[in-house]
RNA sequence: AGAGAGGUGUCCGAGUGGUUGAAGGAGCUAGCCUGGAAAGCUAGUAUAUGGGUAACUGUAUCGAGGGUUCGAAUCCCUUCCUCUCUGCCA
């Protein structure tokens, strides 16, 4: 959530800034900048009429004390009424600041500078591409194909015990997922992020936290019997560990990683192009999560936006790099970075991972904070990104590195497959 | 799930209705002392949100929420968490 001081104090910049989103938030921000008035002058008059009362009643105690208890009755009287007052104020207060921060949870974040203007993703920005093409064999087929011909993945299974869009991983493939995630992990904690284990169902308060509610209120499962949410990513459960925490500055930067399978329900969003493992309820991913001083917040997001480069080399998969635009950016975020991975069966490229800073905008809900070095308490950015979502890997090895015998295993993944070749 | 005990500042810990934002100690920071250090001495050391250019200052906060009262860390209710015992269970 954006925080309501800058607001107040830059509503022009604000405004423009949102309308690389293509929104028009001028009527939004003048609601929010005459709540935020109404919220101080209520609390300017209600504290006066505290105070006024917290005297009387010290008063009072000292009346009684040297026994003067007709002048103490008289106080009281008086004090009775200023309670009965602050009351009403208070009540005032409580509305006119849940008001405001219904108006502030509605307004996404402020895209950085760099972030382009556009609409959809067609208008993301290419800003980097490696990796070669392969050229497949005579033959060669989509990985919902090839899943079945090798027998490693059962989407009728998964539909017969629970839903579609909940695969059965079977044999080499549920060896090859297991492979990844611990691919991934090692890679993540050889570069310095901690591994965490984390629940995979979470309160209210978490998925406000990250952003996800009210947001994305229907993207979520949601248990309403113990009202939990099963998390749609470890985002949700890794960053919330430092909700209402303050940090140290020399704490910084605090680097997390972890993996949890991520459940979402995608409501509306199947389509021409969903088949096979395109779009799933369930699907697994490792997930690493920064805490940052916001000097260093961007450095450090190109830091994120490299360790993913360097996986996606090791795993030999041809890939570009989108700097999302203003239409196509998540709610939260600032600047997001779009790794896609090109599935040649396909012919297209498919979303691998997002790398996004989210600058305050989470930590601002999540009262995230750190102790500088001057003694202020400040908030500070977060960033996360996907290093890295499995099922789209998996396409993406599945039908780059067929061959007429199989499939070959990346060489960096066989010490924990402990094969060389699916077929 | 049942019974009991408890939740106070960075930590330990006092406090059962009246200048208590909170004794005392430890830690930390700065200064004094010292050749340097330790010890000792002195001062400072929470968070949020307002007002003020600032110095400064109002309000709220003793797990959370509500209530009683002129006044609550202290009394009452609800709730969460921790510990111990019993039960159940992967």
């Amino acid at each position: 959530m954006l925080q309501i001081a800058f607001i107040r104090e830059n509503q022009e910049k604000v405004i423009q800034a949102l309308a690389k989103r293509n929104l028009d938030a001028k009527d939004m921000i003048e609601t929010v900048v005459a709540l935020d008035e109404k919220r101080r002058a209520t609390q300017v008059e209600l504290d006066t009429i505290l105070a006024e009362s917290n005297k009387l009643s010290k008063d009072i105690g000292e009346l009684m004390k040297s026994g003067e208890k007709a002048k103490a009755e008289i106080l009281k009287e008086k004090s009775t009424q200023l309670r009965e007052k602050g009351k009403e104020l208070t009540e005032a207060l409580n509305v006119v600041s849940e008001e405001l921060t219904q108006e502030l949870y509605k307004l996404p974040n402020t895209p950085a500078d760099i972030v382009p203007q556009g609409k959809s993703a067609d208008d993301n920005v290419n800003v980097f591409q490696e990796g070669d093409i392969p050229v497949l064999h005579e033959g060669a087929l989509p990985h919902w194909d090839l899943i079945k011909k090798y027998d490693i993945i059962d989407f009728e299974l998964g539909t017969k015990i629970t839903a579609p869009g909940f695969p059965v991983y079977k044999g080499k493939g549920a060896k090859l997922q297991r492979a990844l995630i611990s691919y991934f992990l090692d890679k993540n904690t050889d570069a310095g992020y901690q591994e965490f284990q984390v629940p995979h169902l979470v309160n209210e308060a978490s998925g406000y936290g990250t952003g996800q509610l009210p947001d994305k209120e229907g993207q979520m499962y949601h248990d309403a019997k113990d009202d939990l949410y099963l998390i749609p990513t470890a985002e949700v459960p890794v960053t919330n560990i430092y909700r209402d925490v303050i940090l140290q500055e020399s704490e910084l930067p605090v680097m997390a990683t972890g993996y949890t399978p991520c459940f979402r329900r995608e409501a509306g969003s199947w389509g021409a192009h969903v088949r096979g493992l395109n779009r799933l309820h369930q699907f697994d991913k490792v997930e690493i999560v920064r805490i940052e001083h916001p000097d260093k917040s961007h450095e450090a997001l190109d830091g994120m936006v490299e360790h993913v480069k360097d996986i996606m080399r090791e795993l030999g998969l041809p890939f570009r790099i989108l700097r999302l635009c203003g239409g196509d950016m998540g709610f939260a975020s600032a600047l997001t970075y779009d790794f896609e991975v090109f599935s040649t069966a396909q012919d297209r490229w498919l979303e691998i991972s997002s790398v996004s800073n989210f600058e305050t905008f989470q930590a601002n809900r999540l009262k995230l904070r750190f102790k500088g070095k001057d003694g202020k308490t400040q908030l500070a950015h977060t960033l996360n990104g996907s290093s890295l979502a499995l099922p789209r890997v998996l396409a993406g090895i599945l039908e780059n590195y067929q061959t007429p015998e199989g499939i070959v295993i990346p060489e960096v993944l066989r010490k924990y497959t402990g094969f060389d070749i699916i077929n």
